[in-house]
DNA sequence: GCCGTTTTCGGCCCGACTGTTTTCAGTCG
C-alpha cells in the first residue's frame, strides 16, 4: 500500500486529536496540526522521495522529530507515537471532536463518565437525558449535541463553492438593505474561492450593529439561530448551510475583512509578523500599544506589517507571505484575461442549446472564440458523436463561422480515452478538427500504474492538445482516480498538451494544488467552462478563482491568448 | 514540537459567545 502525503497528514491530525484528549501541551498539539497541513499541501510525494533515499527538503514547522515520524509513517503506514496514543482511547472517539460544541474537555468527560465514544452512543445518551447530568453540561448543551450528532450521522457536508454562492449572494443583498449598513462582504473560504465551503462568513460594517444582527437572524431562510450577540451571530439556513455574521465599525473594515477571510494559518502567520514588529493585530486593527495605526483597509493592514496586499485566494500560508516579503507575488489571472473557452457542448450530444446560441452566449461574455467539444461515440447516454455525425458538425461549424461576427467557433471533440489509452474515434475523424480534448469517463478503478499508463499513452497521441478534468474527481461525491499526477503533468509539458481546469461546480478539476504543480512543471492550464447551456459560461469565474488559488498568472493559462496566438499554438506540436 | 539579527530556553495569535457557573471554562472562528 503506497503511503500518500494525505495519509501522513491524517496520522498527524489524529495524534493532535489524541493529545488534545489527554490535555497535553497545546503548543505541541499545534506543531502536529501545522505539520499535518504542511504535508497535506505539499506537491512532492514524501513517501516516494524517501523510498528512493532522497533527503527530505526542510519544511516549515517540521524539525528532526517530526521528520523522523514522517519517515516512520512513510515506511510502515503508522508510527509508534500514534499507536501508543490509540491504546488510551477507543477507536473512533476522535470523530466526536468534529461536532460543533464538543471539544477535547467535554469529549473526555463524555467518555470517562458515560463511556461514550461514538456519534451513535452520544445520540442515545442524549435521548435518555444522561448527558445533562454531567458537570459542565446542561439541558441546552444536550439538545444541541443530539441535534448536531444526528445531522452528522445523516451525512453533513461541505457545499460546492458555486452552490454556496447561490445561497450566499441573495443573503448578502438582503443584508445590504439594513439601516446604517455600509459594506457587506462574504469573507472566509468563500472569498478565498475554496472549492467547497463549510459555512458563509458575512462581514458587515455599519453604524447600527443591533440592526444588522436583527436583520441577519430574521432572514426568511434561517432555520435556527445558534448564537446571537451584539457584534456576531450564527445561524443555520434551511438548506443546511451555516452562516456567521460579524459586525464591525467602518474604521475596522480592513482588519476585520482580513481576519474574517482567513485562512486561520495565514492569520496566525501574519499576527506573528505583527508581533515581531512590536504590534498587535486583531479584527479591529493593527495596534502599537493602545494606538490604532491601521485597519480601515486591508492594504493598510498589510502595509503595517511591511507587506504588499496579498490576494485572498493565496492566503493559505503556502508561501504567500514569504513571496510578498520578497516582492515575488504572482500577478494572478483574472476573469477578464480569458479570451475564449475550449470546452462546451450543444444539443448534438448532451448540451441543451444550439451551436448558434452557444456562440452568441460566449460572445456576450466577452469571449472571442469557443471550442465545441461534444462527447464521442462511447458516451451513449450523452449521445456521443461517431465519425459521421462529427464530420457533419464540423461542416455546420465552418458554415456558421461564415455568418458569425466577433466570435469564432472551433471544431473540436471531447474524445474518450479508452481503457488501453487509445482514443474513441479513428485518426481520420480527428484530422479535420481544430482541437482534440481527451478525457477519461470510464474505468475509474484501474490500478494506479495502469491508469497512469493509459493517460500517458493518450497524451502521446499527436492530435490530443488538452486533457480534460485530469483527476476525474466529483466534489463531495467521488474522489479522483488513482494516478501519478506528477507523471501526467510532466508528460503534458513534454507533449505540449494543456491540462484543463474544468470549471464545472462539481468538478473544479484540476485542483488548486494541481494548478500550482502544473505551473512549477511548466505545463499550461486551460480554464474551461464545460458549458452544457448558454448559462454554463457563468462558472468560469469559479475556475478562475481556483486557478488563482494555484498561483496561476495569465501567461500560465492557454485561453488567455488571443485567437491568432491560440491558432499558432494549435498548429505546432 | 518548533524556533532563534535580542534567545539553544522560553516563548509560541487573539477575541466573542454560550451555558453553566456564581466569575469563567470551553469552544469557535
Amino acid at each position: 500500500m503506497p503511503v500518500h502525503n494525505a495519509d501522513i497528514a491524517a496520522a498527524f491530525d489524529e495524534i493532535a486529536d489524541l493529545l488534545e484528549l489527554r490535555n497535553e501541551n497545546p503548543f505541541r498539539i499545534r506543531a502536529y496540526r501545522n505539520a499535518a497541513r504542511v504535508v497535506r499541501d505539499l506537491r512532492l510525494d514524501l513517501a516516494r522521495e524517501l523510498a528512493r533515499d532522497a533527503p527530505l527538503p526542510k519544511l516549515p514547522g517540521i524539525g528532526a522529530d517530526l521528520a523522523g515520524k514522517i519517515a516512520e509513517i512513510a515506511r510502515t503506514g503508522t508510527c509508534r507515537t500514534l499507536a501508543n496514543l490509540r491504546r488510551g482511547f477507543p477507536a473512533g472517539i476522535t470523530e466526536l471532536l468534529r461536532l460543533p460544541g464538543l471539544g477535547p474537555k467535554r469529549v473526555r468527560v463524555l467518555y470517562e463518565r458515560l463511556g461514550i465514544a461514538s456519534m451513535e452512543a452520544l445520540v442515545r445518551a442524549a435521548r435518555e437525558g444522561r448527558v445533562r447530568e454531567l458537570p459542565g453540561f446542561g439541558a441546552k448543551t444536550e439538545a444541541h449535541l443530539a441535534e448536531a450528532a444526528a445531522v452528522r450521522l445523516g451525512g453533513a457536508r461541505r457545499f460546492a463553492l458555486a452552490l454556496a454562492a447561490q445561497y450566499g449572494e441573495p443573503y448578502a443583498t438582503y443584508l445590504r438593505e439594513a439601516r446604517g449598513v455600509r459594506e457587506v462582504v462574504i469573507a472566509g473560504s468563500y472569498r478565498r474561492m475554496k472549492e467547497t465551503v463549510g459555512d458563509l462568513d458575512f462581514l458587515v460594517t455599519t453604524t447600527e450593529a443591533a440592526e444588522a444582527v436583527a436583520r441577519f437572524t430574521a432572514y426568511p431562510e434561517v432555520r435556527e439561530v445558534m448564537a446571537r450577540g451584539t457584534t456576531r451571530a450564527a445561524v443555520r439556513l434551511a438548506c443546511g448551510l451555516q452562516a456567521d455574521l460579524r459586525v464591525v465599525s467602518p474604521e475596522s473594515f480592513g482588519a476585520a475583512l482580513h481576519y474574517f477571510t482567513g485562512s486561520k494559518a495565514h492569520n496566525i502567520a501574519l499576527r506573528r509578523l505583527a508581533q515581531e514588529r512590536g504590534l498587535k493585530l486583531n479584527e479591529y486593527g493593527v495596534f502599537r500599544g493602545r494606538r490604532r495605526i491601521a485597519g480601515a483597509t486591508e492594504e493598510s493592514v498589510f502595509a503595517a506589517v511591511g507587506l504588499p496586499w496579498i490576494a485572498p485566494e493565496l492566503r493559505e500560508d503556502r508561501g504567500e507571505i514569504e513571496a510578498a516579503r520578497a516582492g515575488r507575488l504572482p500577478v494572478l489571472v483574472a476573469l477578464s484575461d480569458l479570451k475564449g473557452d475550449l470546452h462546451a457542448h450543444t444539443r448534438a450530444s448532451d448540451g441543451r442549446a444550439t451551436l448558434r446560441d452557444m456562440a452568441l452566449a460566449a460572445k456576450a461574455r466577452g469571449l472571442s472564440y469557443l471550442a465545441i467539444t461534444e462527447h464521442s461515440q462511447r458516451e451513449r447516454q450523452a449521445r456521443g458523436l461517431d465519425s459521421v455525425r462529427l464530420a457533419r458538425q464540423v461542416d455546420e461549424i465552418r458554415c456558421l463561422n461564415e455568418q458569425l461576427e466577433g466570435i469564432r467557433l472551433l471544431a473540436g471533440i471531447e474524445v474518450d480515452i479508452l481503457e488501453d489509452g487509445t482514443l474513441d474515434l479513428p485518426d481520420a475523424a480527428l484530422a479535420p478538427l481544430d482541437l482534440v480534448v481527451a478525457a477519461v469517463h470510464s474505468r475509474f478503478q484501474l490500478p494506479r500504474a495502469q491508469q497512469t499508463r493509459r493517460i500517458l499513452r493518450a497524451l502521446e497521441h499527436p492530435r490530443v492538445r488538452v486533457l480534460a478534468h485530469p483527476s476525474g474527481r466529483l466534489l463531495e461525491a467521488r474522489p479522483g482516480y488513482e494516478v501519478d499526477m506528477q507523471a501526467v503533468i510532466r508528460k503534458a509539458r513534454e507533449r505540449n498538451v494543456a491540462l484543463e481546469l474544468n470549471a464545472h461546480p462539481d468538478r473544479l478539476d484540476l485542483s488548486d494544488l494541481g494548478c500550482r504543480q502544473a505551473k512549477e512543471e511548466g505545463a499550461l492550464v486551460a480554464i474551461s467552462s464545460d458549458a452544457h447551456s448558454t448559462d454554463g459560461f457563468d462558472v468560469l469565474r469559479f475556475g478562475v478563482g481556483q486557478a488563482r488559488r494555484g498561483w496561476l498568472e495569465a501567461k500560465d493559462v492557454l485561453n488567455t491568448r488571443p485567437l491568432s496566438e491560440l491558432t499558432r499554438w494549435l498548429a505546432r506540436r
